[in-house]
This record gives structure tokens, sequence and C-alpha cells, in this order.
DNA sequence: GTCTATAAATTGATAGAC
DNA sequence: GTCTATCAATTTATAGAC
């Protein structure tokens, strides 16, 4: 009898084909009547399952949250030094990216609009700030460059991260290691020679 | 007597505060209404300077698609060593990102919902080629790493590049020469040591 | 759990006066 | 160049039957 609210399974459901076509349309773009439609349902039918649009945005952005935070979590993200802890905390967030696409996608298209994109918003800014700590703690080791700025640096390393949910899909192309291993590569060693 | 329809004075001013709305709300979350508002004119008003909504979006995407375009044809962006080619193109795309930020940010945005979108798309991806074949012959000469997928390099690199538009801001931190020596230090030489 | 029917508001866009 | 007035379509959401 947990005390946290849970989506039961048929909104979960839901929510997996409501997550596709506010990607494909964007947020703002998607009528409760495209869902529907690619839902195979009525309009009326989906506010039997959930509250309303905005509803099932903050369903799916708890999501990719949740999955985010958890690497955080990990005990390679909190022991060994942080330029190790860095570079996983990176490996798994691309793995995080693979696993669920579709909703880390959606959060990093939130623009703030409303109190769910905001708090989502907030909470994106949180990671950011934990990462930013490991960046500076690696540089204060010695084992990234002092000359770069580390918040700069932070900012870069995980822009180049998001930036694969602009065109990686899962089984095609690259595997999500081979991405994670060339970003490493490119990032941590760099592309000359 | 330009056979090219040239937006007026008029329609350019529009525009700039048009893109702005834009990218604050979505340009999906954006009604007429709100645009008119933040002209401080009413919606019909809008009707005299431009024919519609997608119009506006056009304009944008085109100014925004010049601008990079521009840059491939550089003389530094055609002559000398792929390698160097590359890099020139990578800081020149971060200027133009610096003096076009609301254009490029609303181009980088694009879905593809409407025919405006698809032709914006269309032209991103040309410029992604071209981009491409400079990565692939600069580690053809030897200059960039060969162990490294010159498709999935060049992805990344020009997604960290994109990323910039979710936190820079001309004037306000770091100056858009401090980002693009950063962003080639860490992606050309690497993060390490 | 899904439907039909419908409400109430908002949307992009036009007509025509000033 | 901007306005008031208005339209037809679409939007989110609800009521209530099956």
């Amino acid at each position: 009898m947990p005390t946290t609210p849970r989506p039961n399974y048929s909104a979960t459901s839901l929510l997996d084909v409501a997550v596709r076509v506010f990607n494909e349309r964007g947020y703002d773009g998607t009528s409760m009547g495209d869902l529907a439609t690619a839902l195979g349902i009525t309009k009326s039918s989906i506010y039997h399952h959930v509250a309303g649009k905005e509803a099932l945005l903050g369903l799916a952005l708890d999501r990719a949250l949740s999955a985010l935070f958890a690497v955080l979590d990990e005990p390679a993200s909190t022991t060994g030094r942080p330029r190790d802890r860095l570079e996983h905390v990176v490996r798994r967030s691309v793995a995080v990216l693979d696993a669920e696409l579709p909703f880390v996608t959606l959060l990093l298209r939130v623009r703030g609009n409303t109190p769910t994109e905001q708090e989502a918003l907030e909470r994106r800014r949180e990671f950011d700030r934990r990462v930013a700590d490991l960046v500076a703690r690696a540089v204060a080791d010695g084992d990234l460059r002092a000359d770069l700025d580390p918040a700069l640096v932070t900012r870069l390393l995980f822009g180049t991260v998001n930036s694969l949910v602009e065109w990686y899909r899962p089984g095609r192309g690259s595997s999500a290691e081979e991405v994670a291993d060339t970003l490493v590569e490119m990032t941590f060693r760099g592309l000359e020679r």
C-alpha cells in the first residue's frame, strides 16, 4: 500500500502511446483528438484514465527524471575517483536515454509553460548541479584539464549527451554502447590524431 | 528591384518579436492572440504584414538556414586541410548561433509538422551532409582518429554545438569565443589530463 | 471502459470601417 | 496600419447512456 501515487496499468499503457505522439507532433501541437486517434478510442475515454493532457505530461516527465536521478545514486556514481564517477554517469545517462528514449526526449523539450513543466525543469537543474560538482572535483583531483571552466565543460558534456535524442534510435545504426564509447572517447580523449 | 520576395521593414520588425515569443512558448503553444499581445497590436493587424503564423515561421527558419549555409561557403571552409576547415565551420557555427540565437533556436526545435517545417528539416540535413563529408576527409587525411565512426562523430560534434541554444545567452556568462574555444578544446583535444 | 452528444472557450483567419 | 466585429473550425473537457 504505497503512499506515492502510482499509475495503474491502463494509465501506463496510455502513456506509451501518448508520449510517442507528443514527440512526433510536439506536446502543444498534439490535441486530445490526435491522442484519441492514435489510441483508437475517443477523447472522452482518455479522461477515464487521466485527468487531462497535462497530467499525462507530468507522468511522462516523472518517469524520465526518476531514471536519470537513479543513475546518480548508483554505487559507481558515488564511489571512487570523481573522474571515473563522471564517466560512469555519462555512460549510464546514455543508457537511460536508450532505455527511456521517448520519455527523456519529451523531458528535454519542455520549456516551462506550465507548473508541471516548471517542476520538471527545476529537477533537471538539480541533476545538472550534481554533475557539475563531479566535474569540479575531477578537475581539483588533477584528472581533468584545469584550463577549461568546469561549469562550461559540464554544459558542453551533457549537451552532447542530450543531443542524442535528436537522432539516436534504438536498434537502428550504432548501439547505445557504441555511441557511449565514441562520445566518451571524443570528449575525454579528443578527436585529434 | 529584386525578384526574390523580401520582407519590408515592418514585417522584419514583427519577426523579431514573434520569434522571441515562439521560443518562449513554443511555436505550437503560441497563438496569434499571444503574438498580438506581445506586439501591442491586434490579431487582425498582424495579417496586414504577413500571410499568417506559418509564414512567420518560414521567414524565421530561412534566416537561420541562410546564416548557417553562408558559413559553408566562406573561403576558410572550402580551402586548406579538411581538419582545419572543420574547426572553422564549428567555430563559425557557434558565432552564427551567437548572432542569430533566436532564429537558430527556433530552427533546432522544428519537428516537421508542416511543409514549411519539412523544407527546413531537409535543408538542415543538407548542412549535416556537408559537415559529415568534411569529417570523413579529415579522417582520411590522418588528422582525425580513424578508430571513431565519422558519421557518428559528426552527429556528436554538431550535437554539442547545437546544444548551446539550451543555455547560451549573449552577454551573460561566457562569451561566444570562450564557448567556441572550450568546445573545440574538449572535442578535438579532450578533457583529460 | 468506451461511447454519443455537447458544452464553453480558444483558435487562425477575414471583412470592412477609420 | 490599425481597429471592431465576426466566423468557422478546433480545442479541452464534461454528462450521462450502455
